[in-house]
RNA sequence: CGGGGUAUAGCGCAGCCUGGUAGCGCGGCAGUUUUGGGUACUGCAGGUCGCAGGUUCAAAUCCUGCUGCCCCGACCA
């Protein structure tokens, strides 16, 4: 992409609502704009971000046995009145009507209707197990969004629903969608610690937060520091071993981790001094385990091999991708600007010419911009005329992971720099080692 | 939902106290200059001063009401 047919809209001034660090530079780099408090638009910047995070959210969802689908944004309210929570979920859901006058809303979870696709199509154990996912916009209408997409009204929220037969089931269930969290986050960078957590207006009793550490996370929390070292799951894990998984959930699981309203000065206490870790966190992700909750009042039955019919178990699981996106940022950023993880960075390259409009200069910027692109490398050329401070501040507040430093200085040399933005480490290379070198 | 702020050009702000028909910086556009860390200069464009009422010869400025947004707290992916 040249940026001279891009939309890139940088501000060079931070406004003044953003507060934190993701908010402000998400803003600075026109990645998002916000439209009214708590709802963003993404700009093409954030929006590829965002993709990003998706695609590895999708990816890992798919690896754990997870099937995806598309459930509207609007709901009926009929729905929510069999769970109950129509007027159990209070002020924070949307409520709309239509032109006949009907009560409808804009969905704040889906755990009706997935239940209620379930129960038309469903009625042997021979069925299950089940999870369906889909990755949609939801609103909750919070009394104060704020920190951008960390705490908006509207945000995107990958949401998993399992059905088992029986607790057992279930079980395996949960912790598949916890070893494909553990790995979901890690793949974009980030450390993840599983945290006993608070069951919320959901309901059911099991349950664990995700947690990434941030000095600007909404949340205090505290944990064994061992959690810092422990393996993440690779990619051949085989999520049909139920043995398996649960090794991976006990070990996960055995060391104290709590937010601060679960948080058990005792038991923290008890840790040697050297291995507590107290520090502010981030929740990107949420299971739980409920039970027959809804499958009870919304008579979602199955029937089992003795032929009696039951209400089929159930678990919840979300993870906020546009949140994720803010998230990254806390963790992966400096005083100048954001730096992507790779996985998750809009572009892999940026070209600076330094020199725009030089024969030298915009040759090799040309060339190299034509070599990134033949090889499926997501590359950025700047190619505006700007002064090359402009460029550099350009480039290092956008945080691509890799800058191509193109000036004739070098150049004179038969060089370009290429420029880490996570360290800012710098190596001058002749052009085609620095394609080998960014195509390993 | 309680408490506190704020609203003037795309962004950041001054002007308001003491009423007289709107200004600065950045950004944008045209040009000159410069070319390895946001260069300098010239010119130009851009504003229903959040909205609605009121007071006044005259309101960005004073009064009343409303709304948006932000921050702190209680609540959530």
């Amino acid at each position: 992409m040249r940026l001279s047919r891009f939309f890139l809209p940088i501000l060079r001034e931070t406004p003044k609502e953003a507060e934190i660090a993701s908010h402000r530079l998400m803003l600075r780099a026109g990645m998002i704009r916000q439209e009214a408090a708590g709802i963003y638009s993404f700009l093409p910047l954030g929006f590829r971000v965002l993709q990003k995070v998706c695609q590895i959210v999708r990816e890992e969802q798919n690896r754990s046995g997870a099937i995806e689908l598309l459930m509207p944004t609007i709901q009926s309210a009929d729905l929510w009145r069999e769970s109950g929570r129509y007027d159990a979920y209070g002020k924070e859901m949307l409520r709309i009507k239509d032109r006949h006058d009907r009560d409808m809303l804009y969905g704040p979870t889906n755990e009706e209707m997935i239940t209620a696709i379930f129960r038309s199509y469903v009625r042997s154990y021979k069925d299950l197990p089940l999870n369906l996912y889909h990755i949609q916009w939801k609103f909750r209408d919070e009394v104060r969004p704020r920190f951008g997409l960390m705490r908006g009204r509207e945000f995107l929220m990958k949401d998993a629903y399992s059905f088992d037969l029986d607790f057992e089931g279930a079980k395996h269930a949960y912790n598949r969608m916890f070893v494909a969290y553990l790995r979901t986050f890690a793949r974009m960078g980030l450390r993840s610690i599983p945290m006993v957590a608070e069951s919320g207006p959901i309901g059911g009793n099991l349950s664990h937060e995700f947690i990434i550490l941030a000095d600007t996370g909404e949340s205090e929390v505290f944990c064994h520091s061992d959690y810092l070292g422990f393996d993440v799951p690779g990619p051949d894990v085989d999520f049909g071993n139920v043995a398996t998984l649960q090794k991976i959930v006990d070990q996960w699981t055995s060391l104290y981790a709590a937010t601060s309203d679960k948080h058990d000065e005792a038991a923290y206490a008890a840790l040697s001094g050297d291995k507590r870790l107290s520090a502010r966190g981030i929740e990107v992700g949420h299971i739980f385990y409920f039970g027959t909750k809804y499958s009870t009042p919304m008579k979602a039955l199955v029937a089992g091999p003795d032929g009696v019919e039951r209400p089929v178990h159930m678990g919840s699981y979300g993870i906020g991708p546009s949140r994720l996106v803010g998230a990254i940022i806390e963790a992966f950023h400096d005083e100048v600007g954001i730096k992507w993880p790779q996985p998750v960075a809009p572009f892999q390259v940026i070209i600076l010419n330094l020199k725009q409009g030089g024969s030298d200069t915009d040759a090799a910027c040309e060339q190299l911009y034509a070599a990134l692109t033949a090889k499926g490398i997501d590359t950025l050329y700047h190619d505006l005329d700007e002064r090359p401070g402009a460029k550099f501040a350009t480039a290092d507040l956008i945080g691509i992971p890799w800058q191509i430093l193109v000036g004739p200085r070098s150049l004179a040399e038969g060089k370009i720099e290429l420029k880490r933005r996570s360290d800012g480490l710098r190596e001058l290379l002749s052009p085609t080692d620095a394609l080998i070198r960014l195509s390993a």
